[in-house]
DNA sequence: TATGAATGAGGGTTCATTCAT
DNA sequence: GATGAATGAACCCTCATTCAT
């Protein structure tokens, strides 16, 4: 029974000055507690505790919860298009462009967060303007990616079953087979246009 | 000086009013605040405000916060599969079949309640295992009626695209064309199996 | 994920038509409740649990929860004072004498519950007149006991050493052992005067 | 239609004051508000009021009620341990010894508090271990005070003695002779063995 | 610049009590 | 007579936010 002052929100007490990016620090922590604990369960406390950083100090970098939020998905979605681009760099038959979808759907521990953050902004975006502008601005990118190997068209298509098929992934109990993702995805590729495949099937490329 | 004990009251006087569906009142406005409010706003308060409820009825009536989410959910999965066997109902023709995806994609105000409740479910789902089983079991229940028209495999891929021309819709600013929309489904429909359309095309079918 | 209609009080829907002492068996439970949760945690719904009784039935049956309280305290000083009575019938010696006291003091199972509730009413005669009066005429009534073998003021010390004993013992965790409480109230009766014991040691009395 | 979040507030201007000993203001309120309301009705609300400090600052300093419970019988144990020891110094005498016993049960205004306070927390520790550990240690620091000037057994018995002194006197309605307490006390004392005074009888000690 | 003490609104929940059935 | 549905007041607690330091 001792008296231990206030409460528990002692983060150690270090002296941490100096600590230029603190800010995404913050970011960072904000976005592992979406994927844990939700978009309810992503306040003021829960973030600094993640980001082991005192709590003024995230009121003091974010105007406010809505400001943390945005610019939260805001990095989420830089990194996650730097991520995409990366997938598809040096794609250039067919075969490897299905691949590339491949993993982007088949579930890696990796790709649940991303998934579960991408949908959070996609149901946050649905009332937050801010973040509808945000969330199109992903959605057109990723299609243009898209766009480069098939159809624009077939890309939105394509995009739209990606992204089913992600939910699909993030929601099943058992372990899914990675041959029943590829036949799907490479069905659906199976019916684009020709366009955007530099090399003929088996030709080596050099990015 | 009287004992206090916990508390002291005297009602209001208000009449009381016997009201049988009153459970069903309230899950319907849970489902309506959760629709416009988000999961974060589907508070007590704000369902009992939208059924025209006290408050103490929403916790009268729902063991808590979780079981009322829980039920409301159940009772969302029951009339949409409702709905979505209605749909299918009476459809002999592959144009039927992809007419009544397209139906399904379209975004008309009707189907945004539905779409929003849909994805609201995936995402509590993800942290929710009573939810889960409720999601699996209408992910399940959907594609065994797709299953009917095409093949198991092929319900499936068609359930995950149909997913993400919903979330698509959903975000979208501008009107999209149905005719997108139909030559999207046409071509996923146009890979399945000719399995389960009794009419072959182009032959009339009197509802 | 069922249906299972408002909250879990059901307690069995039998119909339990005629019961005449539905009352004293919800001051039995109450009382129960009362030594298990303490004051606070004596409601009506703990209490109809408790007697396996409908809610209603227990503001059927009392006025309110002071009522309630006083009545259920009224049936636990006329059980203790009959309890009180017998622990000294036949007692003819100082020694047994003694030994009743002893009875008394030792924390067995039994008196624990009668401990418990003795201390709870004398604490919410603090601030509940009526229950102050009780308190006193149970106060009174042991000491007159106590008083037919030794004087009136050695009544009341005896008493005072008794309470504070038992109390003592309900906080020790540890078991204490019986021959330090006899030593304890033989040396405080062994100072009282000698009126009361119509018997000399080691005589036998029929009562 | 903004995304929520929890909630949106403003802030209703009020000079903030930086207030040092704030806590220690709260556990003095609490223990007020446990005099005069008992357990049940030591709520943060009743504690705030009597503190004169908003809802919130209660819910600040304390992690919940518990720990605001038992910080507050924590200072009560230690402001009382030190009285209880002021009680004594200067004692050398058994008049004087026997005189500083019936200060302590005799009813004073002062004392009523501490008694009252003093019975909360016995009760109370029969349902929370971490104040049976406080209430234990807080018995035992009495007891050996007392054993300082008569034998370890008999300061148990006049411990409790005393505790069931002071109890009858919390609950006698009208006044009580001091001479009658001074006489049980005496009778108590005059059995203890001699170990422990300083001084014999009659000799003057300048305190 | 950075922090954390401070505030009150509002959240989930419990409950005494009333009253229609 | 007996019951349990219904009602808000009040409870504990969390939190965004402000602001003195």
């Amino acid at each position: 029974m001792t008296l231990p002052g206030p409460r528990a929100q002692d983060t150690g007490r270090r002296p941490r000055r100096h600590d230029p990016d603190r800010r995404v620090r913050i970011l960072d922590a904000a976005l592992d507690v979406l994927v844990e604990q939700g978009m309810a369960g992503m306040t003021h406390r829960q973030v600094a505790a993640r980001a082991d950083v005192p709590l003024g100090s995230v009121t003091y970098h974010f105007a406010g919860l809505a400001e943390l939020r945005a610019q939260a998905f805001t990095r989420f979605v830089e990194l996650q298009t730097a991520v995409f681009e990366a997938l598809f760099d040096g794609v250039g038959t067919r075969e490897e462009f299905v691949e590339a979808l491949v993993d982007l759907v088949h579930a890696s521990p990796a790709r649940q967060r991303s998934a579960v953050l991408g949908f959070e902004l996609h149901l946050a975006a649905l009332r937050d303007p801010g973040l509808r502008v945000l969330a199109e601005a992903w959605t057109r990118s990723s299609q243009e990616v898209l766009a480069r190997f098939v159809g624009a068209a077939d890309a939105a298509r394509l995009d739209a079953l990606l992204e089913g098929m992600i939910m699909h992934a993030l929601l099943a109990t058992g372990p899914r087979s990675r041959e029943a993702a590829r036949a799907a995805v490479a069905k659906a590729v199976e019916l684009s246009g020709e366009a955007g495949f530099p090399r003929t099937q088996g030709e080596n490329h050099v990015r």
